[in-house]
DNA sequence: CTGAAAGCGCTAACAC
DNA sequence: GTGTTAGCGCTTTCAG
């Protein structure tokens, strides 16, 4: 590969130039720009990213540490990712992390160590680990689907899709709504059970707790496809006082709840109504009416604020939540929505705090 | 952050010992070796991996080109790739391509330029330009469920799965089996048709045309929920001659199938058999008989050839090709598969050509 | 505007 | 064994 070197002695001028050529930096003249340009072409010179890193003291990577258990959201985040850190010729590096508990181990052996010049953290609570390490090497992180007061974030808003969800059913005549939730030491468990008991006490419906089904599953705080199928087989067992309508906290236990009603021949949205969260790829495909989280945007807002402070390091932490929108398909019955559902900007609120 | 400068100072040694300590060279002392070892911990020092890049005229990272769209499959490949990857201190950067005509372009500008010691580049037809480069680069590309002569390749053996699928059917008694195909333009489903024919001939079937359902769809090349819907109701509309079971060329198409029969009120291990292919997330929570891709092992096995081949770049291409494993679940009745699915070694072939 | 020179942090010969 | 030195390829003063 050519080198400054190369270009510049077939160029007739200094190293210096060549490097000025390629940082736009304005004090080089019309000709011999192009001249350098022109010799830089013809030998498929590429500036080489390591040597660059080295003398600019940065790596222009941004690392990315994502949960490789919840597959769904973070594969359309970090495309909104992506989309903004190609604008910005940024690479993208990877760190999965198999379960939350691995994340302190694996993140000190790997993590900071190909010193990124920013970290995005995905739906984990930030590990005391990294977030020294960040503070020590003043590398900016901003986290998505997550939070902490001192640095940047991008989250849901769980408690007013939770209200939204349940409000929809309301809106639809059902009087008895359940709500199908998870493990609830976890947060969004936790936001969206209030967001549900909101929209009940709005309505001026008592909150009855047999309405409520939780799990105390540590695996994915439970929210999975069996605790959802688990949940909504106790619904079942109600008989007579059971829920017409059922929110359920996220997609992946909808799947399981379906597949409960589907055994038990219960009719969809007929029998039952239900409504998930999330908005995950094969909800479309189950015709699940849900509440859709705007993953795309979220990542690129992730990446556009992560390059923003790289700039700007001592601003007091952004906090942006997104509203979700209610997508309404089949299993609660009521209009279907139009084909075109992409592309919404649906940010709340930005807030300092 | 220390350097080995710091370190060499207060260790009261040479730069060049230090060096031969992060290398584990063997000519070092014990005794300077703990000296070193100990100021460097205190110091907290890490070794700069561009800086190492540069000296060693090599980056430890390793390029993964994957398409955005198909999800499911990368994923899974991803995780197997880092759990190897993590063994060599090597960095996973991602580069996601949205739609494979963008693939050209988009490299260009972006792909070899943080010049990684190797490419890893699934699903696509790899691409004149990319090609190329990795030749004039001599940048060691394993490719994955997809191939070509002049590079390494990981694949699935897709005549052989889709062989397995049709026999699994026929096992279970059926006569009339139909294929509900993709697009014949892309190579596996070609290939999984060919497998289907020939377990018909072998079991003494003729092959009605009029069994074999496809499209001209070039969205995802056929390859999804909504083909597979419409095709199955041309099954359906077959009425008196409708197939007792079909194999479907992919299990987001079986979702579509199974929807189009949920939609005719026709149960499905009993009225029409279904058997998918790919084995992604959501197949064993519809209970969809399958066959399954060892997406995680194909990954891991990438991973390793890529770290051999940039050891030894100049042996012959190798090509292996896993075989896809039956997974029975609900959707064409028979034995339920034990619970522990996971972790077999399923690899056909390795060969050199 | 442009060339020369001093690093950036580390590796790898090369002497001793 | 260990220190010294010359790069790796590029950016960035500092003169001119």
């Amino acid at each position: 590969m050519a080198t400054i070197y190369d270009i510049a002695r077939e160029a007739h001028v200094g190293i210096g130039t060549v490097s000025r050529v390629f940082n736009d930096h304005p004090s080089v003249s019309e000709v011999t720009r192009k001249r350098v340009l022109a010799v830089a072409s013809r030998l498929q010179y590429q500036p080489h990213p390591y040597a660059r890193g080295l003398a600019r003291k940065r790596t222009n990577a941004i690392l990315a540490i994502v949960p490789f258990f919840s597959t769904f959201f973070f594969v359309e985040v970090l495309r909104g990712v992506q989309a903004k850190l190609s604008e910005h010729q940024c690479d993208l590096v990877l760190h999965g992390v198999n379960h939350p508990d691995q994340i302190e181990s694996s993140l000190h052996k790997h993590a900071l160590r190909g010193r990124p010049d920013g970290v995005l953290f995905f739906s984990m609570n930030l590990p005391d680990g990294l977030m020294r390490e960040a503070k020590r090497l003043n590398t900016p992180v901003v986290l998505v689907d997550t939070a902490h007061e001192k640095f940047d974030s991008i989250t849901i808003d769980n408690e007013r899709g939770a209200y939204l969800a349940t409000r929809h059913l309301l809106t639809l005549g059902h009087r008895r709504v359940g709500l199908l939730s998870a493990n609830l030491e976890s947060a969004p468990a936790r936001e969206r059970l209030a967001g549900y008991q909101r929209a009940l006490r709005e309505a001026g419906i008592a909150i009855e707790q047999d309405l409520i089904k939780r799990t105390t599953s540590p695996v994915l705080d439970g929210f999975t496809q069996e605790t959802g199928y688990a949940l909504m087989r106790e619904f079942l067992a109600m008989e007579g006082s059971r829920p017409g309508a059922v929110v359920v906290s996220s997609d992946i236990q909808a799947m399981g709840a379906l597949e409960a009603l589907r055994e038990a021949d219960i009719a969809c949205p007929d029998g039952v109504a239900i409504i998930g969260f999330d908005d995950i790829v094969v909800a479309s495909h189950l015709g699940l009416t849900t509440m859709r989280q705007p993953m795309f945007q979220m990542g690129f807002l992730a990446a556009e604020r992560l390059l923003g402070r790289m700039e700007k390091r001592d601003l007091a932490p952004l906090h942006t939540t997104f509203t979700p929108e209610l997508v309404v398909r089949k299993t609660c019955g009521g209009a279907t929505r139009a084909r075109n559902e992409h592309a919404q900007l649906s940010v709340l609120s930005t807030a300092t705090k």
